[in-house]
DNA sequence: TTTTTATGAAACCAAATGGTTGCGCATACG
DNA sequence: CGTATGCGCAACCATTTGGTTTCATAAAAA
């Protein structure tokens, strides 16, 4: 039962879920039909993300709105710093991948980025 | 079978190697070593974080050195990029609190964090 | 050559996971 | 009031997962 952030956005349909309330909050309802599948099953997402403390839950009438909670994900930012001395070696050779995965986004989104990684 | 960098970094146990041969390559016997879990079961682990192309596998001999490949890990940066804007929010909150309460405090550690987040 | 050593692969097993179904409990609405 | 809606929870089910055991292969060592 005891689960971490990792294993929390190990599932597609909990990152999914991340993203849309990360924009907005939403209901457990409104998340189901954003999906193929039935609102129990949602239901027991959230309640892994909310025990993962990547999400709070907002109760206005009998609604129930989920919010993104960004705190936690600071650990995977933690985690990767480990590995950030392999993209300074190889950041020549990663450059034209970050320029690539950024190409098409604008100007600040590509600085955030470069700022990850130096 | 198919499976992604997220699931990859699900497992504590593939997390802890990943951090070893980023400092070192090593072979699945020292890495089971590391472990109070056999050897095939490490060698499981490491076939899922290869498969992700977490792990380059160099055979010298009759060893197999697995070594450490961060081009994927930029698959997580790119998806933690876009709840940026949550952790500057956040992150401006802090910053006032930091201000008011800490300014006599060690500067590099806050340095280190505006790094960090920025 | 014969014997270790290092390893991957396949078969198997218990536990965890994601999903569905049915239920009960609030809250809104008529 | 009674009914409909939004929701969580528990039971159940099929699949996946992490681990063990066993076996086969290749390379070093005797």
């Amino acid at each position: 039962m005891k689960r971490d952030v990792f294993q929390a956005i190990a599932d597609p349909t909990r990152r999914t879920i991340l993203a849309l309330i990360a924009s907005q909050a939403m209901t457990p309802n409104a998340l189901a039909e954003q999906f193929g599948t039935t609102r129990q099953a949602v239901s027991k997402h959230i309640k892994i993300l909310a025990e993962c403390q990547l999400v709070k839950q907002e109760k206005v009438g009998r609604e129930i709105y989920c919010h993104f909670d960004p705190t936690k994900m600071v650990e995977i930012l933690q985690w990767l710093d480990q590995f950030k001395k392999h993209w300074e070696n190889r950041f020549n050779q990663l450059e034209h991948v970050l320029i690539n995965l950024n190409s098409n986004e604008d100007e600040n989104k590509n600085k955030s980025f470069n700022g990850f990684l130096r």
